[in-house]
RNA sequence: GAGGGUUUAGCUCAGUCGGUUAGAGCGUUGGGUUGUGGUUCCAAAGGUCGCGGGUUCGAUCCCCGUAAUCCUCCCCA
């Protein structure tokens, strides 16, 4: 009804609002979950622009993938004096520019292995709905510099102690190996000659998989595909011996962890740069959007940026979907922490005072408020218990010709008469 | 991108078999004698009934379109 509304799939956050993905209080508690669990794990964060050069993303997620295809925030500058124009994208994921300021700033030299975690808008041009924004955020780590599946598994175990530090129970981690580059073409080949009889029978969706994303093919809801597809090759059985082992390795170390997986060897997952590891973590608490975080490994991927070769592996993790899995669970969030004093004049006198007392208390460090309208004393006492105010201070002509104030104890409901130049003092305590 | 549902006060929802001033609860504000709360009582403010067309003497209610949102796909965080 307003003539300006927040565009299509954004959401803006606000102050004590009824769904927890709108409400900032819980953001601001699910974000120091973040920087806890991140200095915890001993990553670091980095903050990249919130647009790249077009071809970063071509090249990071490929060209054939959904995202690259018809997801993408695309734009063009206004040409320069030269008729130059620059071609940039709002980001789509958070891997590519992470590992582009990482190949730019060369922090491949300044340690061996590098930890980093970000926290930001990620923009698709998506089909929005409950779960899936056109800007929603996401909070990712990537690990660059170790090929060991210790990395793998410290990784994932991030992600699973995060839910967990939440208090997100109910969590199923899938998990595959995906193999090399290679390994994964001949894969690809192999099913889509197998496929390629079959498709008459198969759904539409399917014979677009065929051509665009073939693995998708065995994600299939159709029963009919499920059943033509029942003896199709296995991923698994074309892993190279190094993928393999390295799967193995992972695998023992999420069990010495007591991490509980499901192996899915059709799990594929969006981007076309992962190798070896891919992960999921789903929720059956948001509805179709189940996937909370998606993740993998990158081997490739840096030196395909123009960095020198280098292993990484990271996940990317829905804040949106995380919150709205909480309010679904209804899970226990930290009070909001009360102000120390609210102040209530009485009379114009009292409430132009109020002008310096609160700056000389907010000076002195104490969270004070009040109330500026000149209300009646039960609606700035109300208003005091809204905020979770330690004390009341009210005071009007009488108290201020006698340099006190009263300090009502809003617990306890007692009153004392404080002096004017001993009240932060007397707050503070 | 495909199919379907929903859309009435800030929030959660009633309602009008089409007909004069559209309701409730919560919230907000004021008041229950001069300046003291979380309970309670009274009252008020707040809605072009998503938007645009059409049918009709007359539409918030019927029809069409459109937008947002939700659900199922697609895809993904």
């Amino acid at each position: 009804m307003p003539k300006y509304v927040a565009p299509k799939g954004t959401h803006d956050i606000l102050p004590a609002a009824k769904d927890w993905v709108d409400d900032i209080a819980k953001w601001h508690w699910l974000e120091s979950v973040v920087r806890e669990i991140t200095r915890t794990y001993g990553y670091e964060e980095i903050r990249t622009p919130a647009f790249e050069q077009t071809d970063l993303f071509h090249r990071a997620v490929g060209e054939g993938t959904d995202i690259v295809t018809k997801e993408m925030y695309d734009f063009e500058t206004k040409p320069n004096i030269k008729g130059e124009t620059d071609k940039f994208t709002l980001r789509p994921e958070g891997t590519a520019p992470t590992l582009r300021a990482y190949v730019e700033h060369r922090l491949d030299l300044s340690r061996p292995v590098n930890k980093l975690y970000y926290l930001a808008a990620i923009f698709r041009h998506e089909k929005s709905q409950k779960g899936r924004y056109r800007q929603h955020h996401q909070f990712g780590v990537e690990a660059l510099g170790a090929s060991g599946a210790e990395i793998d598994a410290e990784v994932i175990a991030l992600a699973v102690a995060f839910f967990r530090r939440l208090g997100i129970p109910n969590l199923t981690l899938k998990i595959n190996s995906v193999g090399t580059v290679a390994s994964r073409a001949r894969y690809v080949a192999a099913l889509r000659e197998y496929a390629e009889p079959l498709l008459p029978e198969m759904s539409e969706d399917n014979r677009r998989r065929h051509e665009t994303n073939a693995l998708r093919m065995l994600d299939s809801k159709s029963e009919r595909d499920q059943a033509l597809l029942a003896d199709a090759p296995l991923l698994t059985d074309f892993l190279d011996a190094e993928s393999q082992s390295h799967h193995e390795t992972l695998l023992g170390y999420l069990d010495d962890l007591g991490i509980v997986y499901e192996s899915d060897p059709r799990l594929v997952r969006g981007f076309d740069y992962y190798v070896k590891t891919a992960f999921e973590v789903q929720s059956p608490d948001v509805g179709a959007q189940s996937a909370l975080a998606g993740g993998g490994r990158y081997d490739a991927l840096v030196e395909s940026l123009g960095g020198q070769p280098t292993p990484g592996i990271g996940f990317g993790l829905g804040i949106e979907r995380t919150l709205i899995a909480l309010q679904a669970l209804n899970v226990k969030t930290p009070d909001a922490p009360g102000i120390a004093a609210f102040l209530c004049p009485i009379g114009d006198a009292a409430r132009g005072a109020s002008v310096k007392l609160l700056e000389t208390l907010r000076g002195a460090g104490i969270v004070c408020d009040a109330d500026y309208t000149g209300r009646r004393m039960k609606a700035m006492l109300d208003q005091a218990d809204a905020l979770h105010a330690r004390y009341a201070i009210v005071f009007g002509d009488d108290e201020l010709a006698g340099g006190v104030v009263n300090v009502r104890d809003m617990a306890a409901k007692t009153q004392a008469t404080v002096a004017l130049d001993a009240l932060t003092a007397f707050l503070g305590t």
